[in-house]
DNA sequence: TCAAAAGTGTTGTGGGTACACCCATGA
DNA sequence: TCATGGGTGTACCCACAACACTTTTGA
C-alpha cells in the first residue's frame, strides 16, 4: 500500500474518533555525544521531516493525548511534557496536503498545541509508525539543512527558546542525562542549551551548592587522561530545587 | 426574548461560522484605585460570572479571534494579548449547558486557549454583549465570594501566576496605568501584583536606574499632603527594557 | 504642624565572573 | 610527561535589602 492510499484509508477512521481542527505537536529534546537533538519523523508522503504530532481523541484529555501520540508515533513512554505555545494561524497547514481533496481529515485547518520534553535518547528504541519512513534524533546543528513540513521549524524554535528560559531558572539534566554522568558532561549540556561557554570552576561550585548531585564511588574508565568521577542526581533535592529559585547562568 | 432562547437561536449560526471544539478566553487585568481587577461578564443564563471568551472563526487566525471576541463582548479594543496556557480536560465544560441537548453548539467539548492582557480600566466604557447582563471589573479580592462558571477560576489563577512571573523579569505598567502617574501609584501596582510590600527607597532607585520613566513638569494636585510628581513612561526605553534583562523584585 | 512625597546615604550580603593555583591520574 | 579532571582561593563587581535621614509642601 502506498503512502497516499494509507492516508486516505485512515481519514474516515480519524473522523470517527478524533476532534477536528485540533492537534498536538511534541518537541522532544535529547542530549547525546555532546549534542542537543530533536526527535523528528520523516513522512513517507512528501519525504519531509516533521514533529511526531497527532490528534486529540473525542474522549481524551489534551494532556493524555500527547502522551499517547508520542507512544504511537515514536515508541516513547514515561516522559514529562509541558505545554509551551499554541500555533493557530489559519493557513499554517493549508498547503501540506494539497494533492488531496478537502474531505480528507488531515487536510482541515488545525490549531496545534506545542509541548516540549527532555529525554535521554539511549532510553528508547525509536519505532516509527506506519505513516513514517523513519524516526530519528536530529542534531540541532543539522536542522538548517533539513526540509521541515508546515511551520514545524517555527515550533521547534519556540520550544528551544522556552527550554533556554527554563534552564536559566531551574536545574535541567535529570531527564536528559543517563543515570550516571560526569561533571564535564553536565557542563557541556548546559553550554549546548545556552549556546555559550561557562567557566568550569564557577560551574562546579554552583552546581555543588545546589546540592542536587550525589557523587558516586566510580569513575568513567577508558578515555584518555584522568578518569572523571561519576555523579547522579539526588532525586529529592533535585525536585526541591525545581520548585525553588531562579539562577542566572 | 429570554436568555435560553437567545442561546438556542445563536447555536445554528455559530455552527456555520466557527470552528467546533475550540475557544479562547482572555483574562484582562486592570489596575484602578490601588486594586488589581479582572474583567468578567455575568451571563443572563445561569447568573454566573465568566471570562469574556468566545469562538474562533473558520477563516480567522487564532490571535485575531481573541481581539475580535474582546471587542464584541466587552467593547475593549487595541490591547496587547499574550497566550499563557491551554485548558483541555475533556470534561472541563460538560456541566455548564446541561439543560440543553447535545446539538447545541455551546455544549460541545471545548479546548480553550487562555490569553492575558493588561489595561487601564478608565480607557474603556465597558459594553456587555447580548448574552450578558453586565460586564464589570471585579477586584481580585472579591473573587473568592463570586460564583465562576466552569474552570474559569483556575484559568484566572494561572493567568495571575503568569503575570507575576512576567513582572519579575520585565517592567510592567505601561498598559495598566494612565498616561501620567505618580511613583507611589507605580509602586502600589507592583506591590499588588506581587502580593508583598516593597521598600520605597529601593524601589525609587531601581525604577530610576531602569531609565524608563520621564519626569513631568506637573504634580498631582488635590490630595491631602504634598503633591506628588507626575511621571510617564519613556516608550523607547521601556520597549528596550522589555527585550532585555531580568530583575528580581 | 503634620503627614505624605521625594531624594539620598550607608552598609552588609550574596551571587556572579574571572583568573589562578593546587593535586591526581591514565595512557 | 602531559592533558584532562577535580577542587579551592581570591578579588572584584553589582544588585539588592534594610534602615535612616533629609527636604519639600499641601491642606
Amino acid at each position: 500500500m502506498d503512502s497516499r492510499q494509507h492516508i486516505l484509508n485512515k481519514s474516515e477512521e480519524l473522523k470517527e474518533d478524533f476532534l477536528p481542527h485540533l492537534s498536538a505537536d511534541p518537541v522532544i529534546f535529547g542530549f547525546d555525544r555532546n549534542e542537543l537533538k530533536v526527535l523528528l519523523l520523516k513522512m513517507n508522503y512528501r519525504q519531509q521531516w516533521l514533529l511526531p504530532g497527532g490528534y486529540v481523541g473525542k474522549d481524551e484529555d489534551l494532556d493524555e493525548a500527547v502522551i499517547r501520540i508520542l507512544k504511537e508515533r515514536a515508541g516513547i513512554t514515561n516522559i514529562y511534557l509541558e505545554e509551551f505555545g499554541v500555533f493557530g494561524k489559519k493557513n499554517r497547514s493549508e498547503f501540506y496536503f494539497e494533492d488531496f481533496d478537502h474531505t480528507l481529515f488531515h487536510k482541515q485547518r488545525f490549531v496545534t498545541i506545542g509541548y516540549y520534553a527532555l529525554c535521554n535518547p539511549s532510553r528508547f528504541k525509536l519505532i516509527a509508525d506506519a505513516y513514517s519512513e523513519t524516526c530519528e534524533w536530529i542534531c540541532l546543528s543539522r536542522l538548517p539543512e533539513i526540509e521541515l513540513a508546515m511551520d514545524h521549524r517555527e515550533i521547534i524554535e519556540k520550544a528551544l527558546l522556552t527550554l533556554r528560559e527554563k534552564i536559566s531558572h531551574k536545574p535541567i539534566g535529570y531527564n536528559l542525562l543517563p543515570e550516571k554522568f560526569t561533571l564535564p558532561e553536565l557542563q557541556k549540556l548546559y553550554e549546548v542549551i545556552l549556546g555559550k561557554e561557562l567557566n568550569r570552576g564557577n560551574f562546579y561550585r554552583k552546581i555543588m551548592n545546589l546540592g542536587i548531585l550525589k557523587k558516586l564511588d566510580e569513575q568513567r574508565k577508558g578515555g584518555a587522561h584522568k578518569a572523571p568521577d561519576l555523579y547522579s542526581f539526588n532525586k529529592r533535592k533535585y525536585t526541591k530545587a525545581l520548585e525553588g529559585g531562579l539562577n542566572t547562568w
